[in-house]
DNA sequence: ACGCACAATTGAGCGGCGTTCAATTGTTTT
DNA sequence: AAAACAATTGAACGCCGCTCAATTGTGCGT
């Protein structure tokens, strides 16, 4: 058909996203380039915009494919849990984010033209995330106030990724903090005892 | 001395600040250019380069120049604050963000070379925000807490700034949350509350 | 008056980027 | 054998960050 090795458009975009993750993990969303892919995986340029269609659809590809390791991440994490399930996400968050700080950077430091929505399956990657997150928030909750889990878990969420942020974009370390995750637990635990107080 | 115009490099460098404050508003960090902000001034590229040296140290110097503009929007709306001046705080923050979307937005898209830290005026820039702030939570605890008020502070701002992104970068939008404000004061009143509640 | 050091400014040139698309190659189908 | 199709290429375009030898005007010493 083509040449040198003829994959299909789906293999190839396999190739590709893998290709590109590395790249993007070893570089950083700053130095990432959709040629220097091209050349890792031994294809022109113009391949890679024949599957991708623009530079911003393969990074969106790039960045579902962390949000899907990051996702494998949390649920190992936590299927070796003991008691506290809540402080063992925490934990998985930033050592995920540790552990592939540029790629983890990307999904934040990317962001598509105003007008445009990420595709259907990247929203998806987010939800599943959100939702693992959400069964452990409403186990800890009272069975009585577990409709509240949902808006309690977008909260926790945003704050665990705030301290997250902050530690890893030196902002903690301008303010003398040293220790981010001791901090974040107390909030969680402060939030999520607020609603267990008032039974 | 030189040609056209003819300003020291003080003069110059105030100019290029703020025609690059501007710019960056305008096309955010992606499309942000230190060509385009020659052109708009009527210097040449080259001109940018002698007085900034980089574009790093071009783009760290209007992310200065945009926490200048932060903080003096903070201690206004402080200023003529009734009874509630965390939740004013807050507000406050997240207006910024908001009305400053993209210049706001490239504080935290760019990042120095991972072996370099931000020079000290920038530090200081941040650190003048977090003063302002410290004062406002120590105001709200218990007298003899006071101790607390620095480390309780670094985290309270992690938890507004991570619900900040996530309303500014659509992730609340995909989680079906519609008010981020009203999230985040509950979260600080109970982080907060916690401290007093113990005497 | 003359020359000289100095400060400010230029812009062509380099290599790299995202993006396009006519051309090429090999496989299927007819 | 020819026509349709799928995969792949890479030169070309306009933009980018960055460098630096050359240029222009000023003020100063003599």
């Amino acid at each position: 058909m083509g040449r040198r090795s003829d994959h299909s458009r789906a293999e190839l975009s396999e190739i590709i996203v893998e290709a590109g993750h590395r790249h993007m993990e070893e570089v950083g969303f700053a130095h990432f380039s959709a040629r220097e892919v091209a050349k890792r995986i031994g294809y022109s340029i113009g391949t890679i915009y024949n599957v991708f269609g623009s530079y911003d659809a393969l990074v969106l590809a790039i960045n579902g494919r962390t949000l899907a390791l990051w996702r494998a991440h949390l649920e190992r994490r936590l299927a070796q849990a003991q008691d506290d399930r809540l402080a063992e996400a925490i934990e998985a968050y930033f050592e995920f984010a540790g552990k592939h700080r540029h790629a983890w950077a990307a999904i934040y430091d990317f962001r598509l033209p105003e007008d445009m929505s990420p595709p259907e399956a990247y929203q998806a990657q987010v939800r599943a995330i959100f939702d693992i997150v959400v069964a452990e928030v409403r186990a800890a909750l009272p069975a009585q106030r577990s409709a509240e889990a949902e808006a309690l878990t977008r909260s926790l969420l945003a704050t665990v990724h705030g301290h997250c942020v902050f530690a890893m974009n030196g902002t903690f370390a301008i303010l003398g903090e040293s220790d981010p995750t001791r901090a974040v637990l107390e909030r969680v635990r402060e939030a999520v005892g607020a609603v267990t107080a008032l039974s």
